[in-house]
DNA sequence: GAAAACAATAACGTTTACGTTAACGTTACA
DNA sequence: TGTAACGTTAACGTAAACGTTATTGTTTTC
């Protein structure tokens, strides 16, 4: 268990930040000392870095990030057998729900990979036509060496 | 040649996106009519497009577009001759940053991509398990009917 | 056991990337 | 030809995601 300055370390977010995404919702540390000091486990930390990371790849504001935990939390209950008095009928409901979510997520995720390749492609066609140049401008040089 | 309205529709921008990214000199429309109106040709509105490609994906600053912007526009002008005054080595210097920038960003895109591909392998994992537990479902929904 | 280091909450401040409104000139068209 | 529809600049407003500071309590360390 750590305190939140070992948590700040760990995510590489500061702990301003733990505090406004637990703020939000979006993180709740396992425990209080008694003392009212956070406390993190080892699990809390993978879940801020998973956090950490949906925000930067995926560009995602924190409330979509909370909206999409909150949904995949549901999947938990329901999976771990709570939702007893709930009908088949509506636990389909509540699976296609999710499912359709999970695509469209899916395909934005898929679409940005794309588009992400072409920019590498791009980068190391300039990356190559840079190289060229500096070998062409390396044999100059050592050309002026020998008849200046 | 468009107008701003035109250019926004086009670019998926409003139009007082791109007058702000024009204050940043980020973007500058080829011309303006005798009146003052803002004129984009395909190429700017191209050149639009590669900001808001670089700024979904990579998720950089505007700024830091612009920063990048101005080392490409460096290399543009060495390219095309200006420079005339200036020594091999010190083109050659120029051409070295560069390439450290572009390897360096470059880099920062492959980690990206990286981790891109595990959270879509994530997403696939949950749709499947979706999908079977949906299954299961539809199955006990027909038992039901069977045999009230 | 006193200082230094770390924690908490609360509240105000800041940056980025625009949105919105105002006041005014331009273009298109019925 | 007048009135929408569109353009301009200027200036103030705003949401998100924290940063910073103040005040106060806790833990560690010498």
């Amino acid at each position: 268990m750590y305190r939140i300055e070992e948590a700040a370390k760990k995510t590489g977010l500061t702990k301003r930040a733990l505090r406004y995404y637990e703020e939000l919702g979006l993180v709740n540390p396992s425990g209080r000392t008694e003392s009212g000091y956070r406390m993190y486990t080892d699990e809390d930390i993978a879940h801020i870095l998973h956090v950490k990371n949906t925000r930067d790849l995926l560009g995602a504001s924190l409330q979509e990030i909370k909206d999409m935990m909150d949904l995949a939390h549901k999947y938990e209950l329901l999976k771990q057998g709570y939702y007893q008095g709930v009908s088949a009928e509506e636990k389909l409901n509540l699976l296609t729900e999710l499912e359709r979510t999970l695509l469209a997520k899916r395909g934005f995720l898929q679409e940005k990979m794309n588009k992400l390749s072409e920019l590498l492609a791009n980068y190391d066609e300039k990356l190559t036509r840079i190289a060229r140049k500096k070998r062409e401008l390396q044999a100059e040089i050592e050309n002026e060496k020998e008849e200046p």
